[in-house]
DNA sequence: ACGTATAGTCGAAGCGCTTCGACGGCACGT
DNA sequence: ACGTGCCGTCGAAGCGCTTCGACTATACGT
């Protein structure tokens, strides 16, 4: 007792398989009356259009790839939400999504799976300012959008989030709350070199801010551990003891500076102001007090990726896309008004004897 | 320019069609001499097999669905691991794993997709112990297997995690550390009586522990925010004063216990022990001190299920793969031995001064 | 020596669908 | 009245592959 096909919806219509076909896709006039012999005989047979078939045939698969790389041990509920945002949006235009786990660098597999003509298009996860997968991708000329973008995208579609905005969000947050003095908590040295855009361009998008305010920028790079929280925090105090107020890409170092103000002595946030930028709630709801968060639209962010990428497939005009959406800032416990820094210097004091 | 096919191939091995399929698949013997021409004419075009075209002729998409609940706020790392694990393990075997995220309760739209043959078999995530979607998919007669499992599920195909054996290590870690009174955290009971398997399992099992154990089981149920965390720990320590360690299904009433806990002047784990049940590093590495932790191996299960899936699908003795997956207990800052109660009640009534 | 199995290959018939060209019929304009 | 055009439908030709039956050549047992 195998599915249904075309052919018997055809023969119980007593229609061509082809009127069947034009009925189901409007690709050429049907009339009324036919079309709703064709529509009963369907819901009768609970038919559903074979897909494999329907791709080979019409060359048009339906099916779209998420690319990401393998084995994201630095992935969480943010990566998961571009994820489930992706496929859901896929599901509601009618195409499926496949996952592609590729290592980033292992190109010639990609290229394997684009020549098993499974997918329409490609949409790319965690891409890098210069990304070879991109380049492998126009080169082939598969259709592709993505989350993120290369340095130099002005000819491709994409979403993103504004890491500029938001660090600027950031800022002006803190300003608000008469902060003078803040410092830029960022990733390692090494991720910012490899070009990771959201380390780069967050770095950039605060410097532009301080400066906008008329503040004196400071950055620190920073490991992706508390303990290297600990340390960057330490060493940033002691060069920088005006500080009061840290916006910080890097959540785990992040949790690092609670652990060593608190031993200090200082409180958070009345003796030191944290927002946490691009954090999930998820994450930002662990710490005490909670982390004051700037938290991406992840979800929206898979669906403008994939609304994008359908969009060149089904359009002729294939126009180019580009959007980027700033993340929310989420009020918690973690930002206050500015300290008293000289209250601030005596908890040190105290605590250091 | 199009992509090479098999009907080219042949040409250029000056073979038939057939037997490049048979060359490529090991359907039928094929020499060595010809072989070897066909992998040459094959690697110089380039070919890759037509996967529409394959699955439609063998009836075998190579295509495996992955069906997780729509919209999971409650998401995290551990699902996301799920997810890729999953993946990686499909694309390891030759296979493509397409995302449905459904209602678990959108019944009808799961038919649908499975009506459309796109898929060889069907991943379950997140089964309820009475679940909709088992018994569709049983009734169709699609292959499918599940990370989690139903109540009656002895003659189905799963990877789980020991919610049981996971809460019986967690009790025993605890009594070890010489705790005699250990508090057990679940979800909201919503969640519990609808069935929700890790809810329901990991409370059986910290039952079963504690009175193998010689312990009094002490249970409480708890909504997942952090302020229902407060109010049930004090209620919980009003009751059981004596309780000095906490094992928890629930991270973010973990958060709201520890708040609470510090708010009476408690040191964890000096005066109280935690232990996070089921918490991804992510996650238990956020709080301070950072959570002792049983962690899942979520990659692996998500592995499991799909391999259990394919052997499903590749094997005519259709075996019953059943497999439980422990987590690991990774220990961090929030478990210690057992405090003087005495002291920590005096800690109580300084801070209720 | 003979039948019989097996290796190695070919051609053709689909898999279930889309799409093209063709064709009859009816509505137009003139 | 007659072309012209579009509506509505049909049949057939694929899409790129798997698989079946058939065929030849070689190896086997007796």
């Amino acid at each position: 007792m195998s599915a249904p096909t075309m052919q018997e919806v055809a023969k119980r219509a007593n229609v061509a398989l082809s009127t069947v076909s034009y009925a189901l896709n409007g690709t050429r006039p049907v009339s009324e009356e036919t079309r709703l012999r064709i529509w009963q005989a369907m819901s009768e047979l609970g038919y559903q259009p074979h897909a494999l078939a329907r791709g080979l045939a019409s060359k048009r698969s339906h099916i779209i790839a998420l690319l990401f790389p393998a084995l994201p041990r630095g992935f969480g509920a943010t990566e998961l939400e571009f994820v489930t945002g992706a496929a859901e949006a896929a599901q509601g235009r009618g195409y499926h999504l496949v996952l592609w786990p590729t290592e980033i660098h292992a190109v010639s597999e990609l290229q394997q799976l684009v020549r098993q003509s499974l997918v329409d298009g490609v949409l790319v996860m965690e891409v890098r300012l210069r990304d070879e997968r991109i380049e492998l991708l126009q080169q082939i000329g598969v259709p592709f959008s993505m989350i993120g973008r290369p340095s130099t995208a002005s000819d491709m579609s994409f979403a993103d989030i504004d890491f500029e905005q938001t660090t600027r969000d950031a800022v002006a947050y803190l300003v608000q709350l008469g902060h003078r003095q803040i410092a830029f908590l960022n990733h390692s040295e090494e991720l910012f070199d490899a070009g990771y855009g959201p380390s780069v361009r967050a770095a950039a998008g605060f410097e532009q801010a301080a400066r906008a305010a008329g503040l004196t920028p400071i950055s620190r790079f920073c490991g992706d551990t508390a303990l290297a929280g600990q340390e960057v925090f330490e060493e940033l105090i002691q060069a920088h003891p005006e500080v009061t107020a840290l916006a910080s890409m890097n959540e785990r170092a992040t949790v690092g500076v609670m652990q060593a103000a608190a031993s200090r002595g200082w409180k958070i946030p009345d003796d030191l102001s944290i927002v946490s930028l691009v954090s999930s709630a998820r994450v930002a709801e662990m710490t005490l007090p909670p982390l004051t968060a700037l938290t991406p639209q992840s979800a929206e962010l898979g669906r403008l990726g994939v609304e994008t990428l359908i969009g060149q497939l089904e359009e002729d005009h294939n126009e180019l896309v580009q959007r980027l959406l700033p993340c929310r800032l989420v009020i918690r416990g973690s930002a206050g008004p500015s300290p008293d820094i000289a209250r601030r210097a005596l908890l040190t004091a105290a605590s250091t004897d």
